[in-house]
DNA sequence: AATAATGTTTGTATATTTACGAACAACGAA
DNA sequence: TTCGTTGTTCGTAAATATACAAACATTATT
């Protein structure tokens, strides 16, 4: 069966991204993931102000929305942002926050 | 007693924004606000395929995380971005999106 | 084989989110 | 006063999200 999808493709990727980043820890991991040259699990989870159970789960979550990838680097696991998702992203972050609505008379 | 923030107030702003976004649902009313001059609650009720209880939600979710505004205009109630606040989100996710971390070289 | 180091997975408890119908509130019109 | 219109709030059910400890998996070392 196909899956139900009641709003557009776009909108639905971008409340997918906006999802990933909707917890401070997870923003966190994005912050220090795009100012680091190597990011390992260690290095994130000193970071970070939970247990590495959390950070593991919050790792996942941001990997399955596609914002980030990890490799084993045995024994050390390395994450870093996937480029192409995060390019994605950027765009249609830049899309919605272009409207220029103010122009457009938004009457409040 | 005193809020317990584990991670930077930015860092918690911006997770509050993404978090306000992140359904498919308050997209779509954000997007619905940048293009319209008037936004009556039945206006966006139209537009989405959901219960208008579940609009009323929504709604409200946006307004307390800031990004928008209502005010009564009998017997409706008009709805409309929150100037003040998208422009901070906007700077928000604009400085999370340029960090140019690819010349800084994650190297995977 | 036993140990150590590094993360992931599992189990679990609690809280939040999402959705809807029904009830309610406010107000103008008949 | 009784309706009709417009939204909000309430009650509730089901699904997700968040957090942690403990158990587990993997690989290198002793």
């Amino acid at each position: 069966m196909a899956k139900k999808s009641k709003y557009c493709e776009e909108t639905e990727t971008l409340a997918r991204y906006a999802k990933a980043l909707a917890h401070p820890a997870r923003i966190s991991i994005m912050q220090f993931l795009a100012k680091r040259n190597t990011c390992y699990f260690g290095d994130i989870h000193e970071e970070l102000p939970i247990a590495k159970a959390t950070v593991s789960q919050h790792l996942k979550e941001l990997k399955e929305a596609g914002l980030i990838q990890g490799e084993i680097e045995t024994p050390k696991v390395k994450y870093c942002i996937n480029k192409k998702n995060w390019k994605k992203a950027q765009a249609l972050f830049g899309d919605f926050f272009n409207k220029d609505f103010c122009d457009r008379g938004c009457d409040c």
